[in-house]
DNA sequence: GATAATCATGAATTAAATTCATTCAAAACA
DNA sequence: TGTTTTGAATGAATTTAATTCATGATTATC
């Protein structure tokens, strides 16, 4: 019989395009949504999807079942929208500080879908970048912040995101372009443009360069474009999220490449004060984020508490 | 998690207004039930029925995860339709056969539900009131057939459509009117009223009259109306089913009694021909037919294959 | 044509749902 | 006002179902 299961199934194996990365979004082993979807089609005894090919397609009968699994669960958090309001009220207040760039992209879309869901909470943006944006939410200047590490602390906690990873752009006729993995040294004798804000930031910084003793010479730029137009005109080298510069890569700007054996991943995780983890809005607002998130970006993988 | 069995379990739960009556109608312990409201009500983390009263009552939280279900399963049930089509195509004939006059009170509604869903069927009824209704199917003059005992025969199946009371009706100031239970001796010196059909159709005198060698003056009319009034008017007592007369007993026109210590049960089943069992609109029909007539025939309780 | 990568499968395991047996609470009855 | 009956709740035992593990098959990839 049909369960609300196989229709989350089915929307992170649309998402995915295969069913190894749909089992990692729902937390399920790839084996277990083999199963799973063997017995969906045997239910309606006949094939949902053509596992032949990558990514894989789905048959009328599995777009039917797809719209059927849109419509649903978009109207299941509708409802559990409206019981938080019921159990916890309408109001209240959201002040998001962000400490990333790039964190704008996914986070405009989620902020609009939440604002009409959540009319009567007042969302706003601390502006600005700050060095300790933890510090924000202890002293009440913000109630949730975007950070890149769960650093534990007390009276604060962490709640994954997502992850994704970071990958190192070049000109397309830069000798750098010919290697496939980029180590901490092949940034020596580059020009690393960066964003306007404090290097521990920088995941490439943090996690790479500085451990390596490795320190470039640097630029700084603030807008994703402006950024990739430099690389472009091999100005120097860059990091940043594969999702960020996918359509930069299919129109052949730049080229991309993993740094370090095991890629570059950079995670993003909400801080909150531990007082307001139960409140309705507040995990709404992960919710839609993530969900959001997955169903725009490329490549993201999901992140573990 | 919310799953569709929990939405399933409300739509039960409204509909019998009980717990344990809910249990029965998805085919679970009262148990099962109670343990899996609880597990809701703990996931939602507030009460969604008040258990006090009878019929038991929602709560707002509870009435909007109604709303939510019976949206849900409608649309479930509106997709699975569609992958019965895809899968075998539109088209097909259904000449239902019945043999009971009260039947048509609910055959009705679910034949236009039905025909809506299924244009391209060709529904019909073979009129009539036949003395081998399951004859019918096998010469193929008709597709399905209304019965109400499950007799194996080779080339037929008998699925379970539901059960009921039946009930015997007097008039207020009628002496049998004292007695809260019937035997069949009762009707030895009343006059029995009913449909124009073979005795062996009449559930009372099959299951009554007939073993205990009971049998008492006639009198026939063709319509519930007509009996009900010939009942009222002192002209003889009748036996119909609970559903049918509860109208008129809450207009205080007759009185209803039980047959026998465990009630007169009355039950019904679609016959077909196995080779069109399988047939998608066949099952749907069979499924349209017991969700509308539990939705609103009050008393119905399900039976087992 | 070898080598990953992805998916399928059967058995074993784990987790979850359901039942059983009983208690508790409330309503109906005398 | 007890007494009986009926419906719901509870904890432990059981059953059922879902998931994982280990592995084989199949399909892409270089």
């Amino acid at each position: 019989m049909l369960e609300l299961r196989h229709l989350r199934t089915l929307i992170a194996l649309q998402e995915t395009g295969s069913v190894s990365l749909a089992a990692e979004r729902v937390f399920l082993t790839q084996s277990a949504l083999s199963h799973q979807l063997k017995q969906l089609e045997a239910y309606y005894q006949q094939p949902l999807f053509e596992r032949k090919s990558q990514p894989l397609r789905f048959t009328l009968a599995g777009e039917r079942l797809l719209a059927l699994a849109r419509d649903l669960l978009d109207k299941v958090a509708s409802a559990e929208r409206d019981l938080a309001r019921i159990r916890q009220g309408e109001a209240g207040e959201l002040r998001v500080a962000v400490e990333c760039h790039t964190c704008f992209d996914w986070l405009m879309p989620a902020m609009d879908s939440f604002r009409q869901h959540w009319p009567a909470v007042e969302l706003d943006i601390v502006s600005g970048f700050h060095a300790d944006p933890v510090g924000l939410l202890l002293t009440r200047r913000a109630d949730l912040a975007i950070v890149s590490e769960a650093e534990p602390q007390a009276g604060i906690v962490h709640q994954p995101l997502f992850a994704y990873e970071m990958v190192g752009i070049v000109a397309r006729d830069h000798p750098l372009a010919e290697k496939k993995v980029w180590q901490a040294q092949d940034f020596a004798n580059e020009t690393l443009i960066h964003y306007p804000v404090p290097d521990e930031m920088l995941d490439l910084w943090r996690k790479v360069l500085l451990p390596a003793g490795v320190s470039p010479l640097r630029r700084t730029s603030e807008l994703t474009v402006a950024i990739i137009q430099l690389v472009a005109s091999r100005r120097g080298v860059a990091a940043l999220p594969f999702w960020a510069v996918k359509p930069y890569l299919e129109r052949g700007y730049v080229v991309a490449r993993r740094i370090g054996e095991q890629g570059l991943s950079s995670e993003l995780y909400a801080a909150l004060r531990s007082e307001d983890a139960g409140l309705a809005y507040m995990q709404d607002f992960l919710s839609t984020v993530r969900e959001r998130s997955f169903a725009t970006l490329p490549g993201l993988t999901v992140l573990e508490g």
